[in-house]
DNA sequence: TTGTAAGCGTTATCAG
DNA sequence: CTGATAACGCTTACAA
């Protein structure tokens, strides 16, 4: 079964040269002349030569592999930050090693460690929950990039060999929030489920448009679901919960296209027109979206777009080039049947 | 930049022990005294030495890393299994490779190849749309499985050194149709997008169960949406396209969630009552069943079981026993607000 | 229990 | 333009 693979010292003898002389022609380095190569080229068809990717590995020290970490590669979003990824990574040359880490710091910290010792060239940690509010807890990160570059996908932190790529989340939600109230809406909930940087940098978004508007805010207003991710049916139940608590809403705005969509199954369920008197705005402008009925009005952050500048930025890091510690791209909001500016298809 | 990285030389000058001492400790491997042990012990925490994952991968010819192919690792069925089977591998000690591939049969064989190239220790097929009707056509499947054991997730090929794992979509599909004409149904589309193996298995299942029922089907009655997986607009234009034709139907059995989904989206267009006048069934029992609303009725295949069962299957093939080629799960109808025996939520 | 030394398959540096 | 040969850092017989 384990067949002694055909290794660079059988070419050179088939073709009746050195291993050097493989070697350059397989780098199609410096210079070898016509004859030889095609000696060597010849040889390599005849026997399905395939280099050792180990021995290359230790030779030049790397193996052209970046880490993808996630902390649930099934995530809607996330599996489409990946999706993209993978694709320019490999456009680029580099494979990508997928860990997916859980939400446990902890376990980011074991996988980043994992990571590292692979050997990766670089590590791209995908999504806002690999920042923590605390400093302290970042330290992990910090360590990572003394060994590799660390690029990050929609959070901020600051550090040498660490670069941030994201969207205005601040930005987007006091944009969308604003939306809301000019369309004669005051009573607007804000719904999440992250406690990331990012996540925090929404909150502040909507708290500030609410301000600006003059509105004040009970705490109340603002709920924290911490159920899993596609827990539509316990989003919505709280939801329920919280009005029959005596908050009046009408009107939701979700730090994501799952608790919106949840939302509108709230409204639905209570019978309120929406979007006249309950409108809801997502976040992701993901497939959810359009799955809705009526469709989510949602904030596109962009997401293909920084994937490719996150790992444009990452190549040039990789080569040496002077990057950008921090890119940073607007949002956009795409309106749809949940918000009156929207059809109603 | 470059600082000569701690290897296990200097650990050994530290320890005062040979390198054989400090390989023996690092792979906790034979008889090594608890003194010895303690010192080399020390003087890795000491430097932070992390041992070189390419001399060791030269050394044992392995980095033990499994390839993950799949077509597109955001579409919701195909990530929930990346997810499983990378938490699966890691847990039994391997890393993911991932590579999405699209659904061409050229970038299939190329991104296979390339896996085989950095000698990955074996490699899943994610998805049916790997295995082709036609024999030819999967020659490059058969050719990777000669040098490492390829594993099919919900296809099957015959070949050497392939496994294979899947739930029986015949069965499930013709279930599913039996318990539409079970309804009092009898104008039942099928609506699919996949003419993989397994998409060829669901049809028959629905001729079949259509056929046993007395039923004859049309061909127009089985609508092959060619459009992206996401295009939920796309799909409900199909269906709303063929009925204008002047095809009659008041149930849809879907090969996929999406495809169901759209089908609610057209019948609700038209006013029908769901699910009194109109069906629907759909397919993978993804997140979209309970997103959509109302909820739809679809076909659990089992996806966790499967993915660790093929995870299991081959780490057994991986550690030299024999294992079934062969593994098969029956599927199982979710009942939700789509169809009749389901409650209204 | 521990050390010596021979690989593992490349790349890269020198000479020629 | 080409060929020896020394790394690269680890594992593993084989000796001691």
């Amino acid at each position: 079964m384990k067949e002694h693979s055909v290794t660079i010292y059988d070419i050179s003898e088939q073709a009746g040269v050195s291993i050097a002389t493989v070697s350059r022609v397989l780098n199609n380095s410096s210079n070898v002349s016509e004859a030889t190569k095609k000696k060597v080229l010849n040889a390599i068809k005849d026997t399905g030569y395939t280099p050792n990717a180990f021995a290359r590995g230790l030779g030049l020290n790397t193996m052209k592999t970046i880490g993808i970490l996630a902390a649930d590669s099934s995530d809607l979003y996330l599996a489409k930050a990946i999706y993209y990824f993978e694709e320019e990574l490999r456009a680029s040359g580099y494979d990508s090693l997928l860990c997916c880490t859980g939400y446990a710091h902890k376990d980011k910290k074991a996988a980043i460690e994992l990571l590292i010792s692979k050997k990766v060239d670089g590590i791209i940690l995908v999504g806002s929950n690999f920042v923590y509010p605390d400093v302290a807890d970042n330290k992990y990160i910090l360590s990572a990039a003394e060994k590799v570059p660390v690029m990050l996908l929609n959070a901020e932190l600051e550090g040498n060999n660490i670069y941030c790529v994201s969207s205005d989340d601040y930005k987007s939600m006091y944009k969308a929030t604003g939306e809301l109230i000019g369309s004669g809406f005051r009573n607007i909930l804000y719904f999440y489920n992250s406690l990331s940087y990012s996540g925090a940098l929404k909150e502040r978004g909507y708290r500030d448009a609410m301000k600006d508007a003059g509105i004040n805010v009970v705490e109340r207003q603002l709920q924290f679901f911490e159920g899993t991710r596609e827990d539509v049916h316990g989003m919505a139940a709280q939801l329920e919960k919280t009005a029959s608590t005596g908050l009046k809403f009408n009107a939701v705005i979700a730090a994501d296209d799952t608790l919106a969509l949840s939302a509108v199954k709230y409204a639905l369920s209570k019978g309120y027109k929406i979007p006249e008197e309950f409108s809801v705005i997502g976040y992701n402008n993901s497939m959810l979206a359009t799955c809705s009925e009526p469709e989510l009005t949602s904030i596109d952050n962009k997401l293909e777009t920084l994937c490719q500048k996150l790992t444009a930025t990452l190549m040039g890091v990789l080569s040496g080039e002077e990057m950008p510690k921090k890119t940073i791209f607007g949002g956009e909001i795409v309106t749809r049947g949940t918000t009156k500016g929207g059809t109603s298809k």
